[in-house]
DNA sequence: GTCATTTATCATGC
DNA sequence: GCATGATAAATGAC
């Protein structure tokens, strides 16, 4: 379902960026954007359910277990986080808008 | 009853419904006119917003579709382009 | 760390 | 069938 290409050698590699040895040219291509599995949600959200901030020591632990760099877990934190944060606003704003109830 | 609202509120994000007509002239004029930078500031959008009778957040979704849609295929935004431009023009001299 | 943003993807309107 | 608005990964400024 996931076929992740940033964690689908057996090594632990960094996973920074493709082809750095060779090319002197930094194109710096961005990484694509790849949607994570349903799994990998999951999991996340429940780290996420008991601390909206993961600690290093976690992160690399979930990273391993999801197939996922722990940069990845790391700025999915953050993106969840500001996610919250619009969610809270958006309630406020909707709650307070309508008298309907 | 809470949680009905609740629950309808959170799935109720992604019910896409389009913006009216006035709105969209609203941000195509200040997108068009803005060309150069069409980067609005956080007291722009609070003004878009209320004119367009739409959130800031709406606001600032419609500059970051309408960037890389323009950027993507300016050719196709041409006509749509030289509408506003010569509509802010007027405006403009006044 | 936050946060605006870029980009691709998703879901809907028509 | 694409146009369009909203969301999900990923980057960079600060």
């Amino acid at each position: 379902e996931n076929t992740n290409p940033s964690s689908s050698g057996s090594s632990h590699s960094a996973t920074k960026e493709p082809a750095k040895g060779a090319a002197p040219n930094a194109p710096r291509t961005r990484k694509k954007r790849c949607p994570y599995s349903k799994f990998q949600i999951r999991e996340l959200e429940r780290e996420f359910f008991f601390n909206v901030y993961i600690n290093k020591e976690k992160r690399l632990q979930l990273s391993r277990m999801l197939n996922l760099t722990d940069r990845q877990v790391k700025i999915w934190f953050q993106n969840r986080r500001m996610k919250e944060k619009k969610l809270s606003r958006d309630r406020l704003q909707y709650f307070s808008g309508n008298p309907l109830l | 009853a809470v949680m009905i609202l609740r629950s309808r509120f959170l799935d109720a994000r992604r019910k896409r419904r389009n913006f009216n007509k006035q709105a969209t002239e609203i941000l195509n004029e200040y997108f068009y006119s803005h060309l150069s930078n069409p980067y609005p500031s956080e007291e722009a959008k609070e003004e878009l917003a209320k004119k367009c009778g739409i959130t800031v957040s709406q606001v600032s979704n419609w500059f970051g579709n309408k960037r890389i849609r323009y950027k993507k295929n300016i050719g196709k935004f041409q006509e749509e382009a030289n509408i506003y431009a010569a509509k802010t023009a007027v405006t403009a001299t006044n």
